[in-house]
DNA sequence: TGTACATCAGTGAACGCGCGTTCACTGATGTAC
DNA sequence: TGTACATCAGTGAACGCGCGTTCACTGATGTAC
């Protein structure tokens, strides 16, 4: 598989070149499904360079995945909020929440797996590799979501904590089973995801909503 | 890393190394964490028998692996329904294979994962490994609990089948991503099964019993 | 305006490695007579 | 009971491959004077 030769950069846009690699790394990732067949030279071969000239934006291999793993959770992170703030009432805030976090696992699978399962923030191997601020953040914007739905009166959940806590396990759970189990008779999409929100949130019916 | 040589098998034994074979590749699947980790050579280093030899009982590097996943669900199978089965009520018939499940998850995280994750029975490049009977069986077994629970009057679920793939999907996320995320502070882990088992089978509370 | 030159954005060849797989083989084990 | 021999359970060396990484390099681009 031979891609075009690229234009060299003009001076000065060497950091072009780094978001090309990243993108080659993301498309790679998610054709591929594997972190390891993310090979640097495939990479290369990819955005159409050779290989040692990934070094001068990336000290090792694992850098490119570690960025991409970054990059994907930041969209994903960005995708969720935007979706929640576009909502003004808590349960469509929760609901939209939710449903953009399922979107972006389903339209990006294996990117959407890197960052979840193979990239453990707790690995043996990498201890310098910690949960980012951008995962916490992400997390509590679901926690504090379900707090307005409990404030608002349309839950009767006491625990907002650990019902967002079950909700992202369902959601994952869901996200991954959905995209990998293809043969299974999988339910309406919209089925599914009502019982698992309005069931884990203990929303109340949204008839009773004001 | 050289282990202990292995005792040649006596004649008309040689299928017990087949047994070492898989199990050598199960341990190596369980500490590497990653299917491609488990290469032949690794394999037959682990078992102290030279790489060629495996081919006498597996065809080819994958058959290993396939062996190790067939080997796994059918365990899980029969973890989930012994316990089960050695419940009566209903409510505790649930529980029991639930926590089962879980239990596997969590003692062997990463077999567990092979299992659901790595190995889709979809994969488009492996059009012959199809979703096995063992699959559907088991899955099935968690729909008839749910239905039993409906039958006793103690679940005001409709839909057994939309139940129990929430369910599913809630304690498959739970599973993968309590192990992965080490670093989380997760609840109590009864607190979180609670919270999806009684709440996704829609189970009324234990007290109204008979 | 012309030109020497520093710098930048890359390249090509090479290294050692572990891999899956093949091939021809070996030596202990059991069996036929 | 003794022995020739077929069979079984493996082995050791070798192959070609793609990999990550290194090294010395090249040639276009912009700039100082």
């Amino acid at each position: 598989v031979t891609e075009t030769a690229r234009e060299r950069n003009r001076r000065g846009e060497g950091t072009r070149l780094r978001a090309d690699i990243l993108a080659a790394a993301a498309e790679l990732l998610e054709e591929t499904g594997s972190e390891q067949d993310v090979t640097l030279r495939a990479v290369a071969r990819r955005v159409g360079i050779s290989a040692p000239s990934i070094y001068a934006h990336f000290p090792d291999r694992e850098a490119i995945v570690d960025a991409v793993v970054d990059d994907a959770f930041a969209e994903l992170k960005t995708a969720i909020t935007t979706a929640a703030d576009a909502e003004t009432l808590p349960r469509q805030k929760l609901r939209a929440g939710c449903a953009a976090y399922l979107r972006f696992a389903r339209e990006q699978p294996n990117r959407y797996r890197l960052v979840f399962e193979l990239r453990n923030p707790l690995d043996a191997d990498h201890p310098g590799r910690t949960i980012g601020a951008v995962r916490g953040e992400t997390f509590q914007h679901l926690v504090d979501t379900v707090q307005l739905c409990i404030d608002g009166g349309i839950s009767t959940s006491t625990d907002a904590f650990g019902d967002a806590v079950a909700i992202w396990a369902a959601l994952h759970g869901y996200a991954t089973l959905r995209s990998g189990h293809l043969g299974f008779p999988w339910p309406p999409y919209e089925q599914t995801f009502d019982r698992i929100v309005d069931g884990l949130a203990h929303l109340t019916p949204a008839a009773s909503e004001a």
